[in-house]
DNA sequence: GTCTATAGGTTGATAGAC
DNA sequence: GTCTATCAACCTATAGAC
């Protein structure tokens, strides 16, 4: 496998510990987070969390590890598919205006982390990894519709980023702000893009 | 005058305050902001901030605004030139790959209180604000220079609320990842973007 | 208006019983 | 492995001298 996180399971506790933080989290944000409130959460006592954990630093990064996991998977995209619809259903997952909770809770969890970004070198570097392989995604679906004649032969590295900023600004609006219909706005002109300049047209 | 903030000048102390937040911010990142630290960066002792200041919430909020108003009032363009120049280089300041410090500072400071947006009302209120803002920057520069037969008769809300996501895309990238090619590249693509379906083709 | 001193609570983390 | 009890450090905020 190519994942660099250790490969053991997770223990029912070690579950619960991840359940409780990603829920604290939500509850208090980053910056209010604290020991004792991710022990309100937690079914048995907040000391048992330093039996897993070393510290409140080495929980926090294995918990955007575990969340990073679990949002990259439910990435994953039907190859056999077009891939302009491949790529529309990405953005369509990302943009929707009202998510499945689920996702949504994935998305407001990693916005508060990357803020973190800015100060912790550890953090930084965990989501320049994490864009690095969201692009990676991206640029895998238009290469391969250039290859089948289906998008122009654009340059795709640049077009990724475009996409990602653009994917990444419209998450960042709706977790921040209460502008649901900059949100919508941002998705359906990001389909006309693809559409009138990455499609081919039909000869 | 529009304004909602109180019109008084700021005496020389709570200049000083403002600034050492400012400092202790970009320092030590909302999370680990205390009153000690900025304190640190204060010239004076740290208790004169509650002469000024009601608590370390109405002081943050208060700088949150005065960020705010400084960093909007950097983008006032010159409304004589030419629209398609004007968006131009409203995202060259914005998209820079490497800023003015000042600049860079505002907007990592934009980024640390944003992320705040997610659980505390009061911040999200504000960023409603300030995206409501920059997005009338724009889509008065869209519909001048759909006016003046520059641009095309597009959607101008929509193509605003498209372009503002990308620019915030590329800021969040930039503040939050070591990925300078993503931003360099983000940029370039919305400049082809404003090139091949904004600007009207010269007849 | 600015300072020192300090109250009173919360923090992350540990010791040690079971 | 999980618990209770506890520590020392730090936190926000205030009291009161100057």
């Amino acid at each position: 496998m190519t994942s660099d996180q250790s490969e053991h399971t997770l223990s029912a506790t070690e579950e619960n510990i991840m359940k409780a933080t990603h829920t604290a989290l939500l509850k208090h944000g980053y910056a209010d987070l604290s020991i004792a409130r991710i022990g309100d959460e937690l079914d048995g006592s907040k000391s048992s969390i330093y039996h897993y954990y070393d510290s409140k630093d080495d929980l926090l990064i294995t918990l955007l590890e575990f969340t990073v996991n679990k949002f990259e998977s439910t990435l994953d995209t039907e190859p056999s598919q077009n891939p302009a619809e491949t790529l529309k259903q990405l953005i369509a997952k990302l943009l929707a205006p009202d998510p499945v909770e689920d996702d949504y809770q994935f998305q407001t969890v990693l916005v508060g982390f990357r803020s973190q970004a800015v100060t912790n070198s550890r953090i930084r570097a965990q989501f320049t990894h994490v864009d690095e392989r969201l692009a990676d995604t991206i640029r895998e679906i238009l290469e391969r519709g250039i290859a089948e004649n289906v998008f122009e032969a654009v340059n795709a590295s640049e077009v990724t980023e475009y996409i990602l900023a653009t994917i990444k600004g419209g998450i960042y609006t709706r977790v921040t702000t209460d502008r649901v219909d900059a949100v919508t706005a941002t998705h359906s002109m990001l389909v006309s893009y693809i559409d009138s300049e990455l499609i081919q047209d039909t000869v």
